[in-house]
DNA sequence: ACAAATTGTAAAATATTCTTGACAAATTAT
DNA sequence: ATAATTTGTCAAGAATATTTTACAATTTGT
C-alpha cells in the first residue's frame, strides 16, 4: 500500500523525489519505492526522511 | 547509543528478549543488537515491536 | 506543440539486516 | 552455593535493502 502521507509531506515542502533523495543521502528510486509502498526501509532512513520533512516517524511511518 | 526506552518497555510487559523475539518473529541476537543500538532495523520490525509493547514508533525510536 | 523535469519501473551488483549455532558472563531462583 | 534463566557477543551464511544504470510514461513550463 502507498504512503500518500510521505508524499503529500514531501510535495507540501515543494521538494521532487530527487531532491529529498540528495537531502536524506539515498538515491531517487529508493524514495520512489518507499512512496510506492512495497518496500520496508531502515529506521534510520525514515527518521532521517522524518525530520527533512519537519513530521515524526508516527505522522509519516505508524498506521 | 542503547535504546533504553525499548528494553525499559520490554521489562514493563515482564518479557525476555527471546520471548519478545518468538513474538515477534525474530531472533533473540536481533532484539539484543537493537537494545544495544548499534544496529539499524527495518521499519516493518520497529512497527512489529511497537504493537508487541503497546508502544508507537515515537515512543519507542524517536528521538 | 515542444522541451524539460518528474515519475514509474526493471535487472544486476553491492551493502547491510537478520539468522544460525555456539559459548561465556551475568542475573535470578531455589 | 548450585542450577536455571537471561544477557552479551562473535563469526559465517542467508535474506533483503539500497545502488547503479537505463529507458519509457507522465507531468509541468514556455
Amino acid at each position: 500500500m502507498k504512503n500518500l502521507r510521505l508524499k503529500a509531506a514531501r510535495a507540501a515542502q515543494d521538494l521532487s523525489q530527487q531532491a529529498l533523495a540528495d537531502r536524506v543521502g539515498v538515491t531517487r528510486q529508493t524514495i520512489n519505492a518507499i512512496e510506492k509502498g512495497d518496500y520496508n526501509p531502515t529506521i534510520n532512513l525514515c527518521i532521517a526522511i522524518c525530520k527533512e520533512l519537519g513530521k515524526t516517524l508516527d505522522e509519516l511511518f505508524w498506521e
